[in-house]
DNA sequence: GTCTATAGCAAGATAGAC
DNA sequence: GTCTATCTTGCTATAGAC
């Protein structure tokens, strides 16, 4: 899923650069700072586990802040909004979906293997998710929220999202045309939308249609882009090429 | 755009629930169900004006019930949620859509100008909706809702949209793979809801842009589905529809 | 700077009287 | 069928303790 980078609801942000991966144990540095973010991962962590048990629009922000042991007022002071919660989350997993993805990017070299990799392992971030991912969906769908993963909010995080790929594209053996190499990993990350749309949609024990979905996908990839280098698909590459940039234009 | 103006707004015809009664009723024009049918219909009328002149977050179940002059729980006897309310704007424009499409085709019989059509058509229905689809765009697209164009709910309009692009399809003097041709008309109304989706982010003045993409987009399917009868790209189509077969399962 | 407690508003939704 | 009264919950505001 893609994130988006908050910096909205920070108290006192001088740099805070240090990803928020779970291995957050800094020294006993920083003393001042250290209770704030404290609470604020407890009630981010309470939150979340809310969220997973109950589902997000029955977990109110009452219970949040009972279950985390802090008054109301506390959350929104950490958290602009219900809404911001979610935020946390899409941090989290955006970094935990590159950091799965290092090892396949690390090992394979065609392309095949990488992407089909890198899907995996963000279906795999996400999975435990499932369930309540598709309650709260909407509220990433709404084209004038800072969540939905176009908005100009979540640039940053989807920066991020399109680098894993493009490591996925340039780490590859491929040969491509270089104009088709330089759309691909903005396209894939695409793709990837397109994957998680389907998998939030989908129903089907385990989520094992889109597993099919992203191993059927991927071989069909490979191979288109290996026919884009066909003489009788250029035209075709160019058209699609063309398209991409026509309608790129005017954002 | 292809000359088809739309009437967009006016409601065709509004048919909540025609009953269907065995001709055996009474002439008497069901007095009983009248007065609550008008009621109905009131309360409807006016919340999609409200959506269109404030906006569907703006606009109150309590402002909707008194500018219909009735009683809030009186709205909610009508209509179980707030989100029940669009059922009726979607209905409306589904059969809006259709009736725009017919001049295009009865009269053009080639696959691209058809399809190029129909897409017009369905933009240029929606249009005067858009500031506010964007804004309940959200409820729709909750998988879990029944207004979403997957549910279970929503197949009849679903079917029925396909239907338009199966008539695309069939109405063409376009020379077509069998299976392909069977499952054309799916994948174009998948593509016509990837359409609706950038139209929907579309800011662009006018949604240019998403005139844009259709003006593109369709020659590039159109030669896409010429080249897919060469002898090169049969293996690529077989396992197109292949995937597509996998995917499907699991329903 | 961090946190509590509490009061209160707006709006979606419901209960039960008539 | 229709109403009024009420509940719920996201969110705000304030005043003050450490």
């Amino acid at each position: 899923m893609t994130g988006v980078t908050t910096a909205a609801a920070e108290p006192a942000e001088p740099q805070p650069d240090a990803p928020t991966e779970a291995g957050t144990e800094a020294g006993t540095a920083k003393p001042r700072r250290a209770r704030g973010e404290q609470t604020r991962q407890l009630i981010l962590e309470t939150a979340l586990r809310l969220f997973r048990e109950r589902g997000y629009a029955e977990t109110t922000m009452r219970v949040i802040a009972k279950e985390a042991g802090v008054a109301v007022g506390n959350a929104y002071y950490y958290f602009d909004s219900k809404e911001h919660l979610i935020q946390g989350f899409y941090d989290r997993n955006q970094a935990a979906h590159h950091a799965a993805a290092g090892p396949i990017l690390a090992t394979e070299k065609e392309l095949a293997p990488r992407l089909r990799g890198v899907l995996h392992a963000g279906i795999d971030v996400n999975a435990p998710y499932h369930s309540f991912a598709a309650t709260f969906f909407k509220t990433a769908a709404e084209p004038t929220s800072p969540l939905s993963p176009f908005s100009r909010e979540s640039a940053p995080a989807r920066e991020a999202a399109i680098a894993i790929f493009r490591e996925v594209v340039d780490g590859s053996t491929a040969k491509l045309d270089p104009e088709l190499r330089k759309e691909l990993p903005e396209l894939l990350w695409l793709g990837w939308m397109g994957v998680v749309l389907f998998w939030v949609y989908d129903k089907s024990p385990g989520q094992r249609r889109t597993r099919r979905l992203i191993d059927g996908a991927v071989p069909l990839i490979d191979r288109l882009v290996s026919l884009s280098r066909l003489r009788v698909l250029r035209p075709a590459l160019r058209q699609v090429l063309a398209l991409i940039e026509t309608v790129r234009k005017d954002d």
